[in-house]
Parts: structure tokens; sequence; C-alpha cells
DNA sequence: CGATAGTAGATAGCACCACTATCCACACCT
DNA sequence: AGGTGTGGATAGTGGTGCTATCTACTATCG
């Protein structure tokens, strides 16, 4: 197909579409003369990908570029290593420094040693928990993280439910297109709940308890 | 303390102070002459709360706005209610339209009813989901939200948690800043615990099952 | 065949966002 | 008295995510 049929198809603006082109999110299509080339159900499968991380997923530009990159490399790996370097391509670069992040840091590398789970030292999620602890830290809230256990074990559970449904996926490509979808789509569909579970919690909460201070 | 040391202690420049008092982020100090103003330890407070919704949770400035707004305007509501107020004002405004949307959101109030869950029919976190459900729809893994059972119990359990330790805090205003501050710090300490939780499950899966396919 | 529409590629422009710089008249401090 | 700081106003900056325009060419249709 043609590009216009291309944006017809994915309700992505022609110009749009060169500039990730441009940006080396959607790889060129099949040159078939100076000014023309034709593109596959593969490109509308990745310009879909693209517009849902960046819609929903909320993702810069740059960051899917990343990502997609991940995907493309990972093929390479060995099977288990995939998602390590899929997953570490999603994670924002937290800039950590000083003492009190130094502290907080160790205090991860604690909670992730006391459930027992594989993440290598280098994992920049590592980094990201640091600084929301840094952050809680400055608000006078550290004594939240001591609920994190929580966290852990409701993320340890979905995880599991995940990965359930990706590794049922036919292929290596699907199964990596898997994970970043449902890493990124499913961070921002539990967001939604877990902010509904807030809403219910609290309403429940204080209407038991009635309208005392 | 004049803007200077509220700049020093909060390690944020004066001209940015300056910038969210324009904005209406910060209250404006308390006038003393034609051009001097004194700042409390509430400014102090309230601008570490703002560094930290921009740095660690990633909100816009006119969203963080919206947030303090309805911290300060839901103490006039009742208890039950305050909570809601604050987060509606949470979620991000999804311009859900179409026949698809549509579905989905039916799909997003049947799984609301089937958890019992209280959450009103303009909550804004509904269509966020249901946006989510549209994006894996049209990326052909609509089977994804089969599984969504396991994180709305996930949800639920981390909802408990969190409103067990924001309900300790003592006063109006500081529980309402809990609130805040743990569903949106709480959010980015999920989300990266979950990526590790999605890495180390993943290395777990491969690992027992060897190097298939 | 020629008119019209579409195409790749390049360059420039635009709106928004989150600051940042500069300037002013005045105030504080020593 | 004078150097630094202040509130308030206005303008400028760098980055992001497109969008518009242009050129030289190609496809398609009557």
């Amino acid at each position: 197909m043609r590009i216009a049929e291309l944006s017809r198809r994915s309700d992505v603006p022609v110009p749009t579409i060169k500039y990730y082109l441009r940006e080396g999110l959607l790889p060129a299509g099949e040159r078939t003369g100076p000014n023309q080339a034709s593109y596959d159900d593969g490109h509308l499968r990745r310009l879909r990908l693209i517009r849902a991380l960046i819609d929903v997923g909320g993702l810069p530009v740059a960051k899917v570029r990343d990502v997609l990159d991940a995907i493309d490399t990972a093929a390479d790996e060995p099977l288990h290593e995939m998602l390590g370097v899929v997953a570490k391509s999603i994670g924002r670069t937290t800039s950590g420094e000083g003492e009190s992040f130094a502290e907080a840091r160790a205090t991860v590398d604690e909670m992730v040693q006391r459930h027992g789970w594989h993440v290598d030292q280098g994992n920049p999620h590592r980094d990201e928990l640091a600084g929301v602890l840094v952050g809680l830290d400055q608000l006078g809230h550290s004594e939240l993280s001591k609920h994190f256990d929580v966290y852990f074990d409701a993320a340890q559970r979905i995880a599991r439910e995940d990965l359930d449904y990706v590794s049922k996926l036919g292929g290596l490509e699907a199964i990596l297109e898997g994970v970043v979808i449902g890493t990124i789509l499913g961070e921002a569909a539990f967001a939604a709940i877990r902010r509904m579970a807030h809403v219910d919690a609290s309403a429940r909460l204080f209407r038991e308890r009635g309208l005392t201070q």
C-alpha cells in the first residue's frame, strides 16, 4: 500500500507518518522508484503500536524509538535476556545523586533482596524507585515506603499474570511486542484501576466511620 | 522567610518560584511592604510537594495546579467526598468518542460492577481505562483485558494499604495531601516495582523453560 | 496525451510548555 | 550611601511534536 492508505487505515496524518519515518520510529517502505515506496501490514501494525505508546502510554517520541529499537535488537539475544533488554529501554533515566539517594538506593536493594527477585544491579527501575523514596522522604512521608511490601506482592501477582498471557503468543517478535504492550498499556490500565480503587476504598472507609473529622 | 531562603531550602531557583507564583501553584507570601513579602513553612512544604509531583510524578504544571486547587477546595466538602474530588482532579482527560469507545466503556462499567466498587459514573478513570481497552483492541490484544480481574484485586489490596496509612495522618489537610502523595508517588513507585517484577518473572519463566524457541 | 492527484524528501514554521533572563522601582542592611 | 535583594512585569529560550510548504518526480484517469 502507499502512504495515503497507511494514513487512512491508521488514522495518522501523512505528514505525521513522514515525521515518524524521519525520526526512525517507522522503518522506510520498500522502494519501488525514485520517489515511490510501498508499505505493508507490518508498517501498519508498527504505526498502531507507536500511536498506542504515545496516546495511551504517554511516552515521548524519543522513548518510543528506544523501545522499538529494543524490540528489534533483542531478537538476537538469548530469550531470558530479551525481556530484560526491552524492560530496560522502558525505564526513565532518573538521574540519582547525593547522599540521600544512595541511602534510598540501598533501601531498594534490600527490598528486592528480601523478596528474592532476580533484578540485575544495573536495572534502571531500581534507581527510579529510589528516586520516589527520596521524594517521599523530602515530603516527610518516608513511612509510606514501609507499606511497599504489599506493592511487591501485588506486582508479583500481576507480573505472573502478564507473563502467562505473553508467553502464549506465537513467535519471538510477538512476545517482545506483547511485553511492551503489557508493560506500557498494562501500566496505564493499572493506574486507572488503582485510582478507582482509591475512590472506592475511601468511600468505604469514611462512610462507615461517619463524618468524624 | 524571604524568597531567597525559600529558594535555598527547597532547591528551586528564585525565577522558578516566581513562575509558580504567577501560575497559581504557590499562594502569594504575606505582604510586608510594596515590594516585600514573607513566606512560611507552608510555602516550603507546598513547594516541595510541587517539585515531587513534577519530578517524580511527571505531572505537567497545569495538572499540578488542578490537584492543588482540589486539595484547597475539598476541605469544604464532606469527608467521604473530599477524596473523590482530589481523585478526580488527578485523572487525565481522555477524550473518548466513537463506537468502539462506548463499547469499551461498557466493559469497564461491567468490571467495576462485578467487583462491587463504588465509583461514580462521572469518574474520569473509567474513561481512562476504557481508552486503554480501545488501544489494546486496536493492537489485537483485547485478550489481555481478560486478565484485569487480577489487576482489580491487586489494586484493591494496595488501596486498602494506602488508605490505612493516610487515615492515620492527623488533620484534614494532611490527609488530603497524603492522598495526593500516595496516589501520585505511589503510582510511580508501583510502576517501577511492577517493571522489576516483570524482569524477575520473565527471568524465572524462561530460565526454567530453557532456551526453547 | 495531458491534466490532476499523489509521492519522497527536504526545509521551515508553529503552538505549547517549562522555565530563564532582564528590567524596573523600590526596600533592606550595614 | 551603596550594594544586594525584592515583587512584578515582560520578553526570550530550548525542547517537543507535529504541520505546512516546496521541489522534482510518478501514477492514474479520461
